[in-house]
Parts: C-alpha cells; sequence; structure tokens
DNA sequence: CGTCTGGATTACGTAAACGTCAATCTCATG
DNA sequence: CATGAGATTGACGTTTACGTAATCCAGACG
C-alpha cells in the first residue's frame, strides 16, 4: 500500500498540508523527497520529519529552529566532536522544552483558578436572577 | 515608586520590549495606556496584560488569539448569558492548552531517548578513537 | 530664548510562511 | 491525436508583528 514512498497529494491528505506547503519546506531544506521524473515522492524519513515539523509549528517554534531540531535526530555520520556540540544543542533544547512545560503548567493553573472565580461569579448571577423573579 | 503608573520608558526596560512593540499593541487593543497630555501611562492592568499577552507569544499563539484570551482575565460587568459562553471558551481553552502539555512531554520524552541514543554513539566514537591510538 | 531629551505620530520597510496565479509538462484515456 | 487531470516551476501577493526613519511636540535647563 504505502510502497514507504507517496505522492504530494497523498502526503497533503495524511497531513493536512497544501501542495505549496510541501514545496516550500524542500525549498528550505527541511524534506528532501526524491524524484522520479520531475514528479516529487516522499519517503519515510519526509514523513517522519514532517510529523516533527508540525509539532514544532504547534509549539510556535520558526522553520529555521526546526530545521535544527531536525538536525538532531539524523545525527548521521559524523565526527566526534560535531557530534558533541549536537548533543550539547540537544541538551540546551531539552532544557529549554522543560522549561517551557513548566511554564505552560504555572499557565493551565492560572486559567483553572480564573475558572473556578468564574463559576462562582455565575452561580452569584444565578442567584440574583432567582431573586429577582 | 511604583506609582501604580509607568512611563514607556519604564515598561520598556522592565519587560524588556521597544516602545514600537507597546503603541503597536495599543493600536490593536491588547492594552490600554491612559493618557497624560500626549504621553502614555500604563496602569497595572496594562502591566498585567503584557505579561500575559508576552506569556502566549511564548506558546506560539497570535496576537489576535491572545486579545481574546485576555477577554477571558477581564470578565467585568457582563450578563449572564455572556459570561456564561466566556466560561464556556475558556474551558476549552483550557482542555487546548492541557492537550498541548501532553504533547510537549510527548516531545520531550523523545528527545530525552534520543540524547540517550546520542550518549552511546559519542561513547563509542570515543572507544573507536582509543582503539586507533 | 535656544536646545536637548523623551515621547508621539505617520508612513514606509521587512522577514517569515505560505497563498495564488499563470505557464508549462506529462501522462493516461477516449 | 486531442484533452483533461495532476504536478512543477516561477513569480508576485498577503498577513503578522514589528523595525526604522522623518517629522513634530512639550517640558526641562542653562
Amino acid at each position: 500500500m504505502t510502497e514507504d514512498l507517496m505522492t504530494i497529494r497523498e502526503m497533503c491528505e495524511t497531513y493536512d498540508v497544501t501542495p505549496r506547503t510541501l514545496r516550500f519546506y524542500e525549498a528550505k531544506e527541511l524534506l528532501f523527497p526524491i524524484r522520479e521524473g520531475q514528479k516529487r515522492l516522499f519517503t519515510k524519513r519526509d514523513r517522519a520529519r514532517l510529523k516533527l515539523i508540525l509539532r514544532g509549528k504547534r509549539f510556535g517554534f520558526s522553520l529555521e529552529e526546526i530545521r535544527q531540531l531536525l538536525d538532531l535526530y539524523h545525527v548521521g555520520d559524523q565526527q566526534l566532536t560535531q557530534m558533541t556540540r549536537t548533543y550539547e544543542i540537544a541538551c540546551e533544547r531539552l532544557a529549554d522544552m522543560e522549561a517551557r512545560r513548566e511554564e505552560l503548567t504555572q499557565a493551565i493553573d492560572d486559567l483553572k483558578e480564573q475558572l473556578r472565580w468564574g463559576e462562582k461569579v455565575i452561580a452569584s448571577m444565578k442567584q440574583e436572577k432567582k431573586a429577582a423573579e
């Protein structure tokens, strides 16, 4: 079925993006579909990368930041020094993300508290309404 | 000291933004500084809102989305139906944020695993290097 | 009174992330 | 062979979120 290769149309339907977007990501070197004549064919690797790209976007990363993050996942056949550097960057990123999650947790707690407040306000408004009837 | 009112310059230093940014947020109706003659003076409320704006931006919300979120915090003297609607929207937002945190947790776990992999690769590379010497 | 200094307004500029449109190309099908 | 559906390649348009420069005020100060 998915012989490991997908056309641009299949990609669009699967991941809910436009062809333009996929071509744009290729131009930006985020994806590397192979060519069959003119046509692009997206590999399993492209799909994995696209998933990470979309996830990154939901977190508000820029495409350039995402591109660097993606490099952390391909590791490949680098030199020791290069590999070590990559590892360090990844560690920093991880710290960023954990800090981010902390902040998000804080925001969630804030909103929850706000909601409890809202519940009370609504309840008292209903009381008033009842009393007025 | 902070007599509850801050000049644009003080705001910029406190929150590390430019004057342009603050004026822009006012134009977009995210902030409502009062005027002393020509000059803007930012209130405590503006500062609270700005903090939420900056937080929202770190989470990748657009300014328009943030504006809607901010409305959830001012609640004010609304009608019951309006208040209830606001409450519902806030609940949805909360659900969004919790889902987001789940995803972030997943991303963090992924990256952690990747890092463990990286550690092993680096270790083996060091071994090879040693052996070659 | 001249002149800074800080803020305001107006307006044009810009980078990112695509959208949109026109002009091919190509291949299967009637 | 004509043609219609999909894909590709420019190329220009658009929105968001400000940056930047020019010009204009108003109060402080020597």
